[in-house]
DNA sequence: GATGAATGAGCCTTCATTCAT
DNA sequence: CATGAATGAAGGCTCATTCAT
């Protein structure tokens, strides 16, 4: 009755984590089947079981890589109240993405990016779908934007702006990795990153009206470096 | 030199050329060598005289397409004297990459970043020219934010961070450049620049004129934290 | 024997008779075992606790196919005395095999044909066993011929040419239905296989004894059409 | 210029030669691309330079196969007069074409009949051109026998016959050609065909002149037989 | 006994590259 | 020089068959 019983999708995950490994190392085109089969440990053949196509396996593991992002970036963001210190959490875990160790997870983007953006792409046809992820995190800064500002804490005036200024936000923070990679590392990330940030939260923030000036501001600045 | 070798070097521009609308549209990997062929209005043999692999025709291309992009820079910045003009002007020549009409460009420019990055990638062995014509243009803006404070519109006190500063100008172009290409148009482009640049003017610049300068400068810095 | 062995002939009973469905639709090579296994109901691996390989189940299919073929002969013929109207019958039992709305078993015997002919075919080893029911089919035919002989009816110069007759009209009745399968209609088959037995009664009857020679053998040719 | 000025026909039809060879011994599906880039004496890419699938291939193969007929039939036929004798002829070829020592042509037309009429098959969508050739070599029986009437050899109340008569005719060359190779030769095939055409002519034939019509029509038969 | 998950041989097809002309 | 005919390696995918459950 029952021979065997499989997890279709336990199974069709560890086929995406495997594919996710070899995709983000050489890229859709250059990567075989049989390289992923190898890499998830079983038959060329058994791939076919769980996915119709290479494609399909490719979407497979975009989609895991997304998530596996989205969570990440709720990881770091979690207990934070200070919407600067929430913006600047949700930047550094951008910078992680580029692991000198391993920098599978900045490639991967590329290659997602294009497969999304080349008319012959993979992911062309879905692009969509990819845009619902991004606008998914772009929400999530325009959400801190708007509490820093309800909090008296960002100037009210860019209320209207929000929207622009996260999709600058993210932007500037797929730019920059991508540029970091292609250097493989010459680019000193985190030092740009923070620096970036002290110049968002400069534009955003109010003067923090108080006796002194100097001193909190230095402890700041020291933070955001 | 000899008029030979200028006729080998016309034709390799002109395959180069053909090249890069092909690869530009489809990537690299899904452009065969017949197509160039065929864009170039020559035989498939032909362009093995003039280059060993399709690689090469690729670095061709890409090299061309670097060019381009420069002498359009230096055209958008031509006879402009205030830095902060220059400036906008060379983050509106990014903007103007990506023509809805005609998307090579911005697509060209996925596909070089994708072949520096992905280990297999064509231009893997070689990101290192690549990060050459990128540090090219990043000089170029550092140049711009030195000129800005010794004419005394830019803080001095940024000096010692043009470096970064610069390379967050261009990683920023380049990353809101791929989202505006991967949304196709739904992003505005030409507003998100303009706005970031708002940003990055206000943090750049002196409190123009006043009768005291500190008490604006300590504003700004007020500001920042 | 047993009640196991009863179990086990109904089961690949069910197999072949499904089988048959599929194959005759698509062929042999163009059906999957897979497909098979879920036209009978079962789990492809069921499948092969009845047979040994795909080419056992067409077997099997084919010799059902065969086996329905002559009792729908006998069902045509039963009850006939004369042998120029079994004769009809026999033909007509072949006609009603092309029916529009359901042509499998027409196809059917096309790809049976075809296995058994070509040397990579699966009946090629066992086309004796297909000569044999094609054999059971003709010897039928060179009864009816010899009863109406006997009876009078036809010439007895023919007595020694029944062999070569009973060939003849099973070959013939088989190329025109292949020719009306390849024409999917357009060929009035009954109409011209009516014309046939005309060409062969008149071929094979005396002329029916009596006063006038013209009558009886219009009489004849009535009945035939 | 002219790299190779190679006859694009020509080779064509060397590569149909050399399939028609394989197809017809292993059938379409049984025969693979190498094989017949075997057979063909080049390598496996040049058939894709010349056909654009492998069921180009085979209907290539088929239509030379079907020229093949049409010009052996001419042959035979040619410089006879008397319509009997080329009916006969017309035969004749048929029977030629089961060489015992290769039956080539006859396994092809089996496999050329199942294309055209399984869904499946490669020749499914095309099967009204196979209807036509098929048509061709009927049209060249009804003019044989239309000639014969005229030359008041046939009897003319078989004027309005003459299509189902040719359609029988081919219909039972086929079939029993079918068969023939079916059983490799155990059918003398010949013997039955000229069996087979006595039928006809006495069916067809007035009875040739003469104070009796009894004498001469029994003097056909045992001439016939 | 019944099942379907797993497998890999083998299929058709593409294409960068070579080379005779 | 210019060409395109020729090639075979390699790719994605199918499917008959096996076997653990």
């Amino acid at each position: 009755m029952c021979p065997q019983a499989v997890n279709r999708q336990a199974r069709q995950e560890k086929i995406a984590r495997a594919a996710l490994t070899v995709f983000s190392k050489k890229g859709y085109a250059a990567t075989s089947v049989r390289e992923i089969a190898k890499a998830a440990g079983m038959g060329k053949g058994t791939l076919y079981e769980y996915f119709q196509t290479k494609a399909d396996i490719f979407v497979a593991a975009t989609k895991q890589w997304l998530n596996a992002l989205e969570s990440r970036f709720s990881i770091h963001v979690a207990g934070l109240e200070d919407p600067a210190e929430r913006l600047t959490a949700l930047a550094h875990a951008f910078v992680e993405l580029v692991d000198p160790l391993d920098p599978m997870t900045a490639r991967m983007s590329v290659e997602i990016i294009r497969q999304g953006v080349l008319q012959e792409g993979v992911l062309y046809d879905r692009r969509h779908e990819l845009r619902e992820v991004m606008l998914g995190t772009q929400k999530r800064v325009e959400q801190v934007l708007l509490e820093g500002i309800s909090q008296g804490i960002f100037k009210a005036a860019h209320a209207k702006d929000v929207g622009k200024m996260a999709a600058n936000f993210i932007g500037y923070l797929d730019g920059i990795l991508l540029h970091s990679v292609m250097t493989k590392g010459e680019l000193e990330l985190k030092e740009h990153v923070d620096f970036f940030i002290t110049t968002v939260l400069h534009f955003l923030s109010k003067p923090s009206g108080g006796p002194s000036r100097r001193g909190p501001q230095n402890a700041d600045l020291k933070g955001a470096s």
